[in-house]
Order: C-alpha cells, then structure tokens, then sequence
DNA sequence: ACTATCACG
DNA sequence: ACGTACGTGATAGTC
C-alpha cells in the first residue's frame, strides 16, 4: 500500500483557525478557538488522507516574523495577539498528549522543516500531503507532493489542492517558478520586499516569456513597457534578495526522520484529559470506542411491572445517593450505582402521581441528585426542610462556572465526568419525550439512562470542585434553599386582573391610533414607525435631521438620539411617545394577558442559572421590568392585585449596593456619611462639592447621585458624561473630586481589578465567583470592559447574595411563625408579598429583621416597606 | 437567527 | 485612535 504523510504548517493553521473562529475560553478563562479550529482541520485531513505518517512544524520563536533571513524586513508585522499567544504552547501540548511530532529547530523555519521533510519523505517514495495556511509552500509541490490550503467558506472549511500542475494551471508557472513569481511581485505578509510597481499580473507575464529572473535580466532590453524595465533595471539587488528571501530550503540539516513521525494512538487518555480541559465538548465524541478511557455505560433497563418498580424503589431507599431525571409525562429515570440504570415509564398501574409518591418515599432516606430539582419538587410533600435531601448538579455547575448560556446534561456530562453523551437534539431532533419514547423507545430508553447515570457521576466532582473552589457553603445554605423559595414563589403566582388589563390595552391603542395618523401627517407619508431602517430614512434621508448614522446598519433612532431633536421637531416628539405607547401594549397590556392562568394568576419561572452575577431573573413572562419610572406605564401595576382579604406588603432595599460599596471598601468617609444621613446622595454631594449640607442644589445632588450609580458600574468617564449629558472633562473632574472625598472607593476598585486580573475571577463578600475572561484579552476594549465587570461584580453579586439570605428567612419565618401569607415576587432589591390583614404586623416585623439582618456590615442595611391594595400603591 | 430598542434593578 | 457605563428579557423588524 502507497505510504502517505501528513505534514501542518502549525503557526500557519493556528493562525487561520485563530482568526476563523469565534472566540471560545474554556471556564477557566483560557482562549481555545485556534485549538479548536486547528484540530478541526487536522481531524478532516486526517480522515481524507488516512496517513501513516504525521507531524506539525512550528517556528521556533518567532512566529510573527521570519528568522534572521527575513530579519531586515520584520519591523511591519504586527504581534501575536495575547488570546493566540497563549494557546501556541497549549496546541503543541495537546498534539504531544496525541502522540503527535511537533518539530522546530533552533535556525530553521517551520519552512525550511516542511520543505525538507517533504523532499526526504517524496524521495523515500512516500507521498506527501502538506497542509498550510499561505501559499510559500506551493514551490515544493510536485506529483507527489499536494499542498493542501484550507480555506473557511461559511461555517466550514474547503481546502485547496494544488499539485504541481495544478499550481501551473492556477498561476502559469511551475512550482519552482514560484519562488521567483513571488520574488518579483513580493508579499507584504511574508516581508517580501518584491519589485516595485509589479504586481500578480505583471509578475506572471514576465515569468511566463521568460522563465526565470535571470533570464528577464539577461533580456531586458526586449521588455517592451519602458516602465518596467526601469523599475527592474533600478531593483536588481532587491529582485535578487526577494529571490533568497522567497526561497524554502528543501535540504536543512534537520533532525526530524519520517519514522519520528509514525502516527499511533491519538486518542490518549492524556488527548481525553486535555480536550476536556479545554472544554471541547463535541470532540470528545471522538474518544468513544478508544478503549483508552473506560466509560461503559450500564445498558439502561426499562420498568413497566409494578411489582419490579416497587422492588427498584425499595433498593434505593437503601443506598446513600440516588439519582433521577424526570422525563415529564413519561416516567423517571434512576440511577443508585455505577453499574445500573433504570428508566421507570409512567404508564398503566404505574401512574404519574405514583411514581411521584415513590420518588416522595426516598426522601430522607438518600441523598436525591437531581438536575435541576426546582422543577421536580411537585413530586415531593413537606416544604423547604426536604432541600437538604437534595443535591441539583446542574446548579452546581451553574455556581462553578455562571458565564454559560446553557447548562444542558450533555454539557455537565462532558465537563464533570467522564462521559460523553450525544444531545438530545442530535438524538432526537425536535421531537418531545413522550414521541421520542413511542417512537424510539430503545433509544430513548438509552439516552435518559445515560443522562441519570451521568447526574450521579457527577455528584461526587462536582462536591469536591465545590469544596476546592470554596462555594460549598454558598451551595448548601444559600442556593440549594433558595431552589424551593423560588419554587414556593413561581407556584403560588400573583394575581393579576384581566378585564382591568384589557381597558388599559383599549386605553394604549386609542392614544396609538392618534399619534400614529399625527406622525403620517406630518411626515408627509405613511411607513412602519416600528421599523428602525424605514423610520431613519424618513428622519435622517427625506427629513434631512442632523444627527448622522450611528449603527452599523444605518441610522440610530434610540431615544438619546431622538430626544435632542424632540425640542426642535414636535413630530419627532410624537415618535418617541409613540414608542412609549407601542412599547406598553405590546409588552405588557397584551403580553402580560397570554400569561394569565385560569387561576386568575400570572406564574413567571424564576431563574436560578443565568445570570453572570448571581441575580435571579424572570421569564414568561419577565415580571422584574414591570414599568414604574413613568406614570403611564407605572399605572400597570394597578392590574397586579392581593386576593381577597389580602393587602400587598412591598419591601425594598434602601441603596444595598452602595452599602455593600461602603462596607467592602472600608471607606471611613463613605461609612460615616451613611450613619450620618438617610440621603446618601446629598451627603456625597455636600462633601464632594464642599457645600453645606441645607445648602446642596438639586443639581449638585443629582450629579452625585450618577456618580454613586456610575462607581458601582465601574466608572468610565464616559459613561458618566453620556449619563449627564456633560462632556468628558466635567465627567472626569468629578470622579476625581468624589475619589478625593471617598479615598477608600479609589483603593478598593483598584484592588478589585489587580485581585481580578491575577486569579482571572472576581468574589462576592459569600464567595460567589464570576471569572472574567476578558481580563486577559489583547483587545483593550474587551480589557477595559473586564476592569468594569472587575468592579461592578463583587457589588451587584453580593447585593444579590444578601437578597437571597433574606428570602430565605422570610419564607421560613412565615412558616415557623404559622402565617398564611407569601412571598410572591423578587425584583433584585425587593420583594412583593400577599399578606393576610391580620398578619400585616407580623410579616413587617419579620421583613425588617430578616431582610436587615440577612447580613452584618459596617453600615446598616435598610429596607423601605409599604403596603397597598395593588402594586401601584404598595410601591 | 440577528439587531435595535426599551422596560426594570 | 479607538468607542464604553453593570445586570437582565421581550418585542418587532429584517435577513
């Protein structure tokens, strides 16, 4: 059989992988896409060629520029970016845990490597197959040897073949003619000076009358155009030097032999540590079968015999740890072993209620691993005590690493144990678990088996990769509890009127209506004001505004943009307090209504796992940007209602950040001013402007009041110019003037962004963790914005800590305490409660203590509470 | 699927 | 010379 090798021009790959791929970092903030990409390539022409042989060349030290051959030329290349920098030494590790042959040697090019490796191995009669990025290496290829160029079309890569002859076809000379092609026309990229004035085409007319540089100088009276003639006569040297500079050494004494090169085993236990290290989910697949790492699944049984249910269910009640995955409607996946799983289908005898009177039974007597248990708590009875049955996986890969847009099993799956398991979607597609169970019962029956044997897996790692990171205490005292708050809150909703909702709608379209024909008339046409391109045209294009483009895809029309020309332009007013309106009703008047149950009620989902920071947020519908800072939109909350005999208790937080700000900080002045005042921004004013307390203006005060706002952000004198609408200097003298009043502030943000920059993650006062990969990017904009999120994290994460403390023991004070009444919302800093008339008193009280006291700082926290008959008034 | 806009803290 | 405030989610329009 033909002999074949495979030869990659490393830096060249790497480099195009780096700038084809979308930025990636595995969760510990390491960048991965040029390892990725690179090994994307490497696997497809490993696939196609099926080679023997395989090695990577790299330049030994600088890769941005060429050895001294090149030195004279070097100074226009630009760096190596950080992100790639980084990822050079990880790639050659990884191809090292391959068992593939990285070769450089002091003195030569990965060039000069290639060039030569490929010429022994052709000699030796073996044929070669070289992968790289540029076209330098076109002069080697012959019948034997194909120059591979992958190219990215899209979302996936193409590569190029050229053999000789097809590099003859594609640009009229032969492979060695290459060499003095590029010579001629140079190569800004490789610091090939070239001939001046000559480009591709000239170089290729030349080239082919002639043949060789040579022979051009040998005939260069007979070159008919004058003006190249000049500039060849003029640049002889530096043809000459082009030549050299251009020319790839095809018999460097290089130490590399083809037997070095002998591809084995790539899928290593080493390659199986690394890729997942890097978090290289899809291309663990590729360790499937291997035999190098042993993860045999259990074959995952099915259960549809009462009798074998009631037996599996009373093994388990026995065991320590006991995993489940609920399939909704379909039945329950368990795991108690490592060695057998079993899917439970809900169907016949075995009933959905009486599953969930099993899993109840466990209670108690096992710990419960559960991904994502919030959902699964309507099988359990008992309240909030049975969490410390529960240990939710998914949650504690949320906690580890909250940058993630998904937390999927497949994912957890590859990161926390040693499994790969293949998505759901790729298994099944749109299908929904009841159609995939019907209709690919084996399968399904297989995948949920994996998934439950892959949650219990993961339940030992993912302790102890809590206990290392130092959050298992955040885990077990604050998250897993809060898991049943939240679930206790998205059951009992909140009442919300309908009819009363609906006239607020017809209120809404009538102004609509209105405003719409006024904007018509005074434009002079009718088009779709909703519509940003159509509505700048009419604005920017038709009218002839000032206020240029803005976007990438035309004109801004946001409302800073708009409010500038309102004054002038009362049709522009229009259009903004059309937006106003249009934004009501289709947010809230009618969004709001699909989401009201027969119950009368609204129940929003409550996430726990998404957000960077450690907040919770609100979806279907979003019930924490429910309008309150303008009067029309404010009235919304009216709908928002007690049930009868109820009132609303509303309680929020007075400034937690800014006193999570003081306190982290240790500010003496800051802390001072807070036992001096209730009115925070006043004090900061009356110190900052050195003005007498009765005496700061409203202007004074809200100036520093966006200063407040802007340090807990991570101030930018920027940010603070655009808040303020002042310039950049005013914005700056300020910050400066507050850091000079609070100097404590100034220490602690700096501190913030060096502790940040040398563990690649910023902590809450509880230890929550946020990493911020972005600290480490060459971009100065994406570094600029890590230093912002260096600051603002520990504030906004521990304002969110110390609310979820609170909620805590809000929920379980009413429920020592015997109170019918509830927590119905969370809005970041403050919560909304349906309290019984005769409990009002009682739930104050326990507000005030729990909420002030879910955390000890050096100033006190404060809460401000009201009470209502709807949120309007509660607020 | 992506962008622009805007509601909240 | 660059182009930014921190954290979210829903909607409508556009591709």
């Amino acid at each position: 059989m033909e002999q074949k090798l495979v030869l990659i021009d490393g830096h060249s790959i790497l480099n195009r992988a780096f700038y084809g791929v979308p930025d990636l970092t595995n969760p510990e903030g390491l960048h991965t896409n040029a390892i990725y990409g690179f090994l994307n390539i490497m696997f497809k022409i490993l696939e196609e060629e099926k080679p023997q042989y395989l090695a990577v060349a790299f330049d030994l030290k600088a890769p941005t520029f060429r050895h001294k051959r090149y030195a004279a030329y070097k100074g226009t290349r630009k760096p190596m970016p950080e992100e790639l920098r980084q990822q050079v030494p990880v790639m050659k590790q990884v191809l090292s845990a391959m068992g593939i042959l990285t070769m450089e040697q002091e003195g030569y090019e990965a060039d000069d490597i290639l060039g030569t490796m490929a010429k022994r191995a052709e000699k030796e009669g073996v044929s070669v197959a070289l992968v790289s990025g540029d076209r330098d290496l076109l002069q080697i290829a012959s019948d034997r040897i194909k120059i591979r160029i992958p190219k990215t079309k899209g979302n996936r890569t193409e590569v190029e073949d050229y053999y000789a002859a097809d590099v003859k076809e594609r640009y009229q000379v032969t492979p060695l003619q290459f060499i003095e092609l590029k010579a001629l026309m140079g190569d800004t990229a490789d610091n090939i000076p070239g001939v001046p004035k000559v480009g591709e085409k000239t170089a290729t007319d030349l080239m082919v009358s002639y043949g060789s540089i040579e022979n051009i100088y040998a005939n260069i009276d007979s070159i008919t155009k004058k003006s190249i003639q000049t500039t060849l006569r003029e640049n002889r040297e530096l043809a000459e030097l082009s030549k050299e500079l251009a020319t790839i050494e095809i018999d460097a004494p290089i130490s590399y032999k083809l037997e070095d090169a002998v591809l084995g085993e790539l899928y290593t236990k080493d390659a199986y540590e690394w890729f997942k290290k890097l978090a290289f989910k899809h291309m663990l697949s590729r360790f499937e079968n291997t035999g190098e790492v042993e993860r045999k699944l259990p074959a995952c049984k099915l259960v549809l015999d009462m009798t074998e249910a009631e037996n599996l269910f009373s093994v388990c009640a026995k065991e320590e740890a006991v995993a489940y995955y609920v399939a909704e409607g379909v039945g329950v996946a368990l795991a108690y072993n490592d060695a057998e799983t079993y899917f439970v289908a809900a169907q016949g005898f075995l009933t959905t209620d009486y599953l969930a009177g099993k899993l109840d039974g466990l209670v108690g007597k096992c710990k419960l691993i559960s991904f994502d248990c919030k959902k699964t708590y309507g099988c359990f009875s008992g309240n909030i005590e049975i969490v410390k049955n529960f240990f939710d996986v998914k949650l504690a890969a949320y906690l580890m690493n909250p940058l993630k847009n998904e937390y999927t099993p497949e994912d957890v799956a590859g990161e926390y144990c040693d499994i790969v398991l293949q998505d759901y979607k790729t298994q099944f597609g749109k299908k929904s678990l009841a159609e995939a169970y019907e209709t690919e019962e084996d399968k399904f029956v297989s995948c949920m088996g994996a998934i439950v044997y892959m949650i219990r897996a993961s339940y030992p790692l993912l302790t102890q990769r809590l206990r290392d990171a130092q959050m298992q205490d955040l885990f077990e005292t604050m998250e897993m509890p809060l898991t049943y708050v939240l679930y206790a809150m998205e059951k009992e909703g909140v009442i919300v009127k309908k009819d009363e909702l609906a006239q607020y709608g017809r209120l809404l379209e009538e102004k609509i209506v209105v405003l719409r024909q006024q904007i018509y008339d005074a434009v002079g046409e009718e088009f779709n004001i909703n519509s940003p391109k159509q509505l700048g045209e009419i604005l920017f294009e038709k009218m002839q505004l000032k206020g240029g483009k803005k976007t990438k895809t035309g004109y801004s029309t946001a409302a800073d943009v708009l409010e500038k020309l309102a004054p002038e332009y009362p049709v522009v007013a229009d259009i903004l307090e059309y937006r106003g309106l249009t934004k009501l009703k289709s947010t809230y008047a009618d969004g709001l209504a699909e989401f009201i149950c027969e119950d009368g009620r609204i129940h929003t989902n409550f996430n726990q796992m998404i957000t960077a920071t450690g907040r919770i947020s609100s979806t279907e519908p979003n019930l924490q940007n429910i309008p309150m800072r303008m009067e029309l939109g404010r009235r919304i909350r009216k709908v928002f209602v007690p049930k009868p005999g109820c009132v609303f208790v509303d309680a929020d937080y007075s400034q937690i950040e800014l006193r999570i700000l003081a306190h982290m900080s240790e500010d003496k002045e800051l802390i001072e001013a807070y036992r001096m005042s209730e009115d925070i921004h006043r004090i900061t004013a009356s110190k900052v402007f050195h003005t007498p307390f009765e005496e700061v203006t409203d202007l004074q005060r809200r100036n520093a009041k966006a200063v407040n706002f802007g340090i807990v952000y991570g101030i930018s004198s920027f940010g603070l110019s655009q808040d303020l609408s002042i310039s950049r200097k005013e914005a700056a003298a300020y910050i400066e003037q507050y850091f000079e009043t609070y100097p404590g502030i100034k220490v602690f943000l700096d501190r913030c962004v060096s502790d940040a920059k040398e563990t690649g993650e910023s902590r809450t006062l509880f230890g929550r963790r946020r990493p911020i990969p972005e600290l480490s990017s060459s971009n100065f904009m994406q570094r600029q914005f890590g230093e912002r999120v260096a600051m603002n994290a520990p504030i906004q994460g521990t304002a969110a800590d110390i609310m979820k403390i609170a909620m805590i023991r809000v929920y379980q004070s009413l429920l020592e305490e015997g109170l019918k009444s509830r927590i119905l919302l969370q809005v970041h800093d403050e919560l909304l409660l349906e309290v019984y008339e005769d409990e009002v008193e009682s739930v104050q009280d326990i507000l005030y203590r729990d909420m002030r006291g879910a955390a000890q700082l050096s100033v006190e926290l404060e809460i401000d509470v009201h009470t209502g008959s709807d949120w309007y008034e509660a607020k």
